[in-house]
DNA sequence: CTGTTAGCGCATTCAT
DNA sequence: ATGAATGCGCTAACAG
């Protein structure tokens, strides 16, 4: 591997301004900025990334973190994470993934050793314990998602409470006069997870504002779990024809449920899943959605923390997205009342 | 941050004697030893990893390459990434993640600007151009999946052709004549991709052996395809009664147009899906699987590029992993000839 | 416009 | 068992 001190000499030239030329920072004359880029032509230089970090105190790297412990893997965070790596890439940076549980700090660690100059955290509690820590160290961060305490912080998150009301607002719209929110696990709800809180705050909101009955459930993330709670809920429930789903990895089980309690989608019930495009699409039939713009978070999600980054101390930038609905073919104006059992 | 020379100082020691203390590569006196660990705690220090890269020529971080541009996202990748970056954390290592297409070379850069030590190298076609390119730099590497000539390669892989044997063997003995494979895109079996290929052959030389008569499909990567695919297919072939999907993101479609048929899972149709147990897990009903062990392969994946990384010139070490098949609710005995339209 | 020089934080060789 | 000194590859003052 040739290094700064091949492509000077062999230019004719110091270090230094190799360095410069390379850089950019100080003006070459154009002579000798075309000797030194021939000479790193030759020698296919390559600036060593290491060398550079330690003397410029920036690696240009960030990491990710992704605690898998409590979940489920599913699609979303993979396209959190392919999304935020293209981005990252784009800026010229390089991304880490750290999968580490939250009582493990092996994501701290990255920042503490100094391999990298900043975190993007994902699945975010209300109250997560890992804002404190990076705050008091004064480490630069963004999330994907926000915490109930978030001023001064950057962040890009879906606006869950206007997601519902978007679902609600749909659903009442067809004639809907109860609406059952098919949440996550009961537990990440207990823990604060945001989604999960803020999606029934808006549920609950927008039915009082359209005069009609919230129900809310929990379900596991998988189609048996799903399946069960849907069960349930359809036989508590007799004329229900209104379901919201958050939990994208149950789908399959609520879809198996409606059918086997005779009901057909959409005729006798409507079903409004909140989930990513890009899964809405590999689900048969098409089902409506409330999009989550994952593309959209991933990316922002990196160029936040890296504008931060280069930005010196610019301003914490919040990014609250609007969900858009999509109306496919698994909703249909209320007509329950003729099945009620 | 403090560095070695402020613990040396306040241990009242050498820099060097410091250094010493944290790697064990010297025996150290418990008196000194205490006190040098003393102020490491007092301190709060954590040895900078981009001083010790430089100064040690290792970086301790490896990077996957997982080209996204002509896959459609799925699980099982996110199972690979995820498990690898679960040893590799373990191993005291950092995971890089790379999604370059492969035409730029992104992933190539790392290695190139020494910020990482190694490759571990996702979605490995038959013959795949990042081989040669890594051989001729000697850059160390690992594949998940394998190259047609891989001799001297490290790789962990599962064993498709004895994979489509064991479901081949399985179904056979179940009495079924016919056994259908619903494989990935056409455009990625002709680009040869190793699953796909590897299975087919693994199919073709099965039937022959069981006296059954192989019949191949090819599926794009969602539902809808998959619909289309098995509804072709069933109506091609009236007495079919036996169906292996490689494509799990088609698999909701598969099910689908066999039920439109008027046919019934086990009863009519046996369905086996090749698939991880983990995706298995979240499908209603319960599917029988030929399991890919994509949490082992992950894990392998980076054992075997750290051990190269450690162990200095050892040889090579390539891993086919049989796979197992575990039978559950879809699939059953053949009682299709009643059925034939 | 260009060169000289002093680190960045740590590993390691050579002394002692 | 310990210290002193050198260098990894590069950036960025400082000095012309």
């Amino acid at each position: 591997m040739p290094t700064i001190a091949d492509i000077a000499k062999r230019a004719g030239v110091s270090i230094s301004t190799v360095s410069y030329a390379l850089s950019g920072k100080r003006p070459i004359s154009a002579a000798t900025r075309a000797r030194i880029f021939a000479a790193v032509e030759e020698l296919d230089f390559r600036p060593n990334q290491v060398g550079r970090a330690l003397a410029s105190k920036r690696t240009n790297a960030i990491a990710i973190h992704y605690p898998t412990t409590d979940h489920v893997l599913s699609e979303m965070p993979l396209e959190f994470i392919i999304s935020a790596a293209g981005e990252t890439a784009r800026r010229g940076y390089s991304l880490l993934l750290s999968t580490s549980s939250s009582k493990d700090d092996d994501w701290l660690r990255l920042m503490h050793e100094g391999f990298v100059d900043g975190l993007i955290l994902m699945e975010v509690r209300l109250d997560d314990p890992r804002v404190p820590l990076l705050q008091r160290h004064g480490y630069p961060f963004a999330m994907i998602g926000h915490t109930r305490e978030h001023s001064g912080l950057s962040f890009v998150d879906l606006d869950f409470e206007n997601a519902l009301a978007v679902a609600v607002n749909y659903l009442a719209d067809l004639g809907h006069p109860q609406i059952a929110l098919i949440s996550r696990q009961q537990s990440l709800h207990e823990a604060g997870y945001g989604p999960s809180v803020r999606s029934e705050a808006g549920l609950q909101q927008a039915a009082e504002v359209r005069g009609v009955e919230p129900i809310v459930r929990f379900s596991e993330p998988d189609p048996m779990s799903g399946f069960e709670t849907t069960r349930d809920l359809l036989a508590e429930y007799p004329r229900l024809g209104a379901i919201v789903t958050l939990n994208s990895e149950a789908i399959g089980g609520v879809m198996r449920a409606v059918h086997e309690a005779g009901l057909r989608i959409p005729d006798d019930v409507s079903l409004v899943a909140t989930t990513s495009p890009r899964i809405a699409a590999l689900i048969a039939p098409p089902l409506t959605t409330v999009d989550i713009p994952t593309e959209t978070m991933g990316r922002v999600g990196a160029d936040l923390l890296i504008r931060r980054l280069e930005g010196g101390e610019a301003e914490p930038t919040q990014c609250l997205l609007r969900a858009g609905l999509t109306a496919r073919g698994s909703s249909g104006p209320y007509a329950r009342s003729s099945h009620a059992r």
